[in-house]
RNA sequence: GCCCGGGUGGUGGAACCGGUAGACACGGGGGACUUAAAAUCCCCUCCGCAAGGGUGCGGGUUCGAGCCCCGCCCCGGGCACCA
């Protein structure tokens, strides 16, 4: 019969369900390890090679610490809101809720296949009332919450102090002042408006949506809000700590923007208002030669003078209208438009009128939304005072000499023609110039984030409804009664201006009571902010999890998933986490201990040689699949050639897509191969973080070591015999077998730490290559029980089910999942001798065995004694001999 | 432009702390078994006939560099009017 993968597979994964192999409670008495893939959007094509990656290694990891004794935790779920679900059903006329259950349905079965040790008593689905109440019970949290800077912590808003003449003024301004504070709170100004998709995006997706090809515009609207900025300091600081990859540490740090600098307050000739400034240069305040605010800037209506008004108008409209591309062209192009708004700042040291325009390279979201511009000394200023024919007064002189009327210059130097700061180099400069200004009260020390609050309300149908409602006074009120479910509807169209399709629902929207239910929903990032929060305690109905499982279980020990999340949903998380955290409701202020990302499965594309024949008459890139591909080889290299015309091409390995055509479904693979062999290849393709190209020539090999595997066990029956195991000795066999055992083990073992999974495998195949002698010799050492048995653990993690098959012909009843990790025997990885390689100035000229205890100089005398050394010395004496014991010598002359 | 990664055989990749470069596979070549093929097993496979040369290129440190330092080139990713 031979190694039937699908008898075998099918076998095990019906016993690891019937045993529920794979639940776990709570156990004090144990460690625990908390091991989570990101959670996937179940979309209709199901499941890829690229999810089947991380979750094989977390798989491994989970199937490898439950062995070392951990008590595992290892989820998973479905992210299933969100708008794929909602076109779909506009095309189709199906209900997201039936498409959702099916391809729930449809990856869980296809992750079963493939034997990952989750446990399934836990499952979650973002669309589950039972799950979404919670969301919306953590949305209460934050919309029920100030931020109280002096303690740096969230705090319920009812203990935010009112001042006294407030409360005076009665109930409604008490309402708007606690209003203005929520970490959830409804902002009505431009926000990323796609009119392709009819929706409002975050400040984080819109480059993904305008790389789409869709346009994105500012749009005014009322959005709900959330007020991460608060979090900004803490959420860089916190990432001190983290064993996260360097490259997502720096993504996050990019997103939070932190950047340090000073308020400075500037007059305006005949208003009373004061216009104030951020920047990083207080030192180059004396270079100052016009002001900038944004087009938004509430300050531009009432400065801008008659004359100017018409013109700031038409500027201010023309910005609104601006697509985001459009803007950045623009910024990449170094082009500048403004317009002056008449209107004159008084510079606070030399008290000189200096023009104030408008200009769209200032962001309204930023600093202050208004800047005074250097041109001298900041690139784009100096293309703005170009442009505009604004002057240029150089304030910092570096060592050699510039021209900064013809570049600006903005590094360091020593400050010039600035009374206050002459002399002093730029560090001390912007210093003391900050605390000239303090001293004059206009001006401060203060940092600024390019972190944005978080747009968090969508126009969509098919996300959580918000669990609010506003009163006919305007005033908005919390729903106690969760969760506020989805009313069924089938037309989830939102209108062109923008209202949410919940709108439609007129029954549902209008309360009883006389209010109004809130229409917007929460993006999709709102269910998986906190799913790894409920994983611990998944059933709970009257709490979202309970002390106790939070306080065990997290947090995650171990989180795989691909790197495209680094900036949104890990941001996101880590928020939720700390406002949690701030309200006593976890009891970590970090969701994610550990974190790895999985790299690129690549798939085959074919394009021509010939660089003439990339495009076809109409200009499209000519891309072929390998079914349209003949491959054959000459001279050792392999040609392909296009079956139908004969023409030559080259393989090029791309990323995945559906519209290439060249993903790969693991199903087929699994099928032909088995589940051990594709997680097998998966891992051995290289290092998890690593992007590697699927062939399947790999994954026939792992399928052929597995075969070795499978005869290393057993021989053929006869007929229509069952296979028998072979005729094993006893114990672990030969001084020889036992030293390979336990080298294995040892090796596996320091591998599977280091999730270096390729190197692991290439230990298992070692072992199986050598452990019983080929040839001739095949029958002196035959393979010993209890060094088969250990094999089969150390294989467990990986090829599970191959490895159960072979434990239980071992005579093991039940599974091995539960079994305890091998050891390796310390005495048995000593080797007596070595080889002891043998360099003359630097270059090897031999080897020998020398014995591990032999001392330094022993070591030399061996060398010095062989042939080679003579021979390359030449009758020279060596200057310096360098011995590295266990390593080499090496002779200088 | 700035900031992170990374460049090792025909291919994927090994190489711990600066100490035998190319483990383990794929592909290729040769052989055994077979009437034959498939499957399986065995041997060879960085380049070079050899001396020797080889880890993107040029230099440096060192007895010794894939690994450390300096200057480039190329690939991947992130950020990009953020004052």
């Amino acid at each position: 019969m031979g190694y039937d993968h699908q008898a075998i597979e099918s076998r095990w994964q019906a016993h690891w369900q019937e045993h529920r192999s794979f639940e776990v409670e709570i156990d004090p008495k144990r460690p625990k390890f908390y091991v989570l893939d990101m959670f996937p959007y179940p979309s209709g094509n199901g499941l890829h090679v690229g999810h089947v990656e991380g979750y094989t290694a977390t798989d491994i990891i989970a199937r490898y610490k439950r062995m070392r004794g951990f008590n595992v935790l290892h989820p998973m779920g479905w992210d299933a809101f969100g708008l794929p679900a909602e076109r779909y059903a506009m095309k189709t006329g199906r209900h997201p809720e039936q498409t959702t259950a099916e391809n729930c349905a449809n990856f869980r079965s296809q992750l079963q296949r493939l034997g990952f040790s989750y446990d399934w008593s836990r499952e979650v689905n973002t669309t589950d009332p039972g799950y979404y109440k919670w969301t919306q019970w953590i949305f209460l949290q934050l919309w029920g919450s100030y931020y109280d800077r002096d303690r740096q912590c969230a705090r319920p808003i009812e203990e935010l102090p009112i001042p006294d003449e407030l409360r005076a003024q009665g109930p409604a301004a008490v309402a708007a002042y606690q209003d203005g504070r929520r970490l959830a709170y409804l902002q009505d100004s431009p926000v990323n408006w796609c009119p392709d998709l009819r929706v409002v995006l975050a400040n984080e997706e819109v480059a993904e949506v305008v790389d789409a090809g869709h346009e994105v515009v500012r749009k005014p609207m009322k959005q709900w809000m959330l007020r991460i900025t608060e979090y900004a300091e803490r959420l860089l600081a916190d990432l001190e700590g983290l064993d996260w990859p360097p490259h997502v540490l720096e993504i996050q740090r990019n997103w939070v923007g932190r950047s340090e600098g000073g308020e400075i307050d500037f007059g305006i000739v005949g208003h009373d208002d004061t216009l104030t400034v951020f920047t990083t240069r207080p030192d180059t305040l004396y270079g100052a030669t016009y002001m900038v605010l944004a087009p938004e800037h509430p300050l531009v209506d009432t400065i801008t003078t008659d004359a100017q008004r018409s013109a700031v108008a038409a500027y201010v409209d023309a910005t609104l209208h601006r697509t985001e591309r459009d803007r950045q062209s623009a910024s990449i192009e170094g082009i500048k438009t403004g317009v002056d708004t008449g209107a004159r700042a008084r510079h606070p040291l030399t008290g000189e009128a200096i023009p104030i325009w408008i200009a769209d390279y200032v962001i309204l979201g930023y600093g202050t939304g208004a800047i005074m511009a250097v041109p001298a000394h900041d690139e784009r200023d100096h293309a703005f005072a170009k442009a505009m024919g604004l002057p240029i007064i150089q304030v910092v002189a570096p060592e050699h000499e510039v021209d900064v009327q013809a570049e600006a210059f903005v590094g360091e130097g020593v400050a010039v023609n600035s009374p206050a700061i002459d002399g002093l180099p730029t560090l001390r400069a912007k210093a003391k110039m900050l605390e000239h200004l303090g001293e004059q009260g206009c001006g401060r020390t203060r940092v600024t984030y390019k972190l944005r609050d978080w747009l968090f309300s969508r126009q969509r149908y098919w996300g959580e409804p918000f669990p609010l409602v506003h009163e006919p006074d305007g005033t908005v009120r919390a729903v106690t009664e969760l969760p506020v479910e989805l009313p069924p509807m089938s037309d989830f169209d939102p209108s062109e201006t923008g209202e949410p399709p919940l709108s439609k629902a007129a029954e549902w929207v209008q309360m009883p009571d006389g209010s109004m239910r809130e229409t917007n929903t929460m993006p999709q990032w709102a269910g998986s902010c906190w799913y790894f929060l409920r994983f611990v305690d998944p059933t709970n109905s009257s709490l979202p999890w309970s002390k106790e499982a939070e306080s065990y279980w997290m947090p995650v020990d171990l989180y795989v998933g691909g790197v495209e999340h680094a900036a949104t949903h890990l941001l996101y998380s880590r928020f939720w986490q700390k406002v949690l955290f701030d309200l006593g409701h976890v009891s970590e202020p970090e969701p994610f201990r550990r974190l790895v990302n999985q790299g690129i499965i690549l798939g085959a594309i074919f394009v021509p040689t010939d660089p003439a024949r990339e495009r076809d008459e109409e200009g499209r890139k000519r891309i072929f699949v390998q079914d349209d591909v003949e491959t054959h080889e000459e001279d050792g290299q392999v040609h392909y050639t296009l079956r139908a015309t004969g023409e030559a091409l080259r393989v090029q390995w791309d990323k995945m897509s559906k519209s290439r055509g060249n993903v790969v479904n693991p199903d087929h693979a699994v099928e032909t191969y088995g589940a051990d062999a594709v997680r097998m290849y998966e891992m051995f393709m290289g290092p998890l973080e690593q992007s590697a190209p699927w062939q399947t020539e790999g994954l026939a090999g792992i399928h052929r070591f597995l075969q070795r595997v499978y005869r290393l066990f057993f021989e053929e029956g006869e007929g229509d015999q069952a296979d028998r195991l072979r005729p094993l000795a006893e114990g672990e066999g030969s001084e020889r077998q036992r030293k390979l055992l336990h080298r294995t083990i040892d090796e596996v073992t320091d591998r599977l730490d280091r999730m270096s999974f390729n190197t692991a495998i290439s230990s298992l195949m070692v072992f199986v290559r050598d452990v019983v002698p080929r040839g001739d010799d095949a029958g002196n050492e035959p393979l010993p029980h209890g060094a088969a048995a250990q094999f089969a653990k150390l294989l467990a993690p990986l090829a599970p089910h191959l490895a159960e098959q072979l434990w239980e012909a071992l005579g093991h009843p039940g599974s091995l999942a539960s079994e305890s990790w091998p050891q390796a025997d310390p005495a048995l990885l000593q080797e007596e001798t070595f080889t002891l390689v043998i360099q003359v100035n630097g270059k090897r000229r031999g080897e020998l065995e020398a014995p591990k205890s032999a001392s330094k100089d022993e070591l030399a005398a061996l060398a010095r004694a062989t042939d080679e050394v003579s021979k390359y010395l030449d009758g020279r004496e060596p200057k310096r001999v360098i011995v590295v014991p266990g390593r080499l010598v090496n002779f200088v002359g």
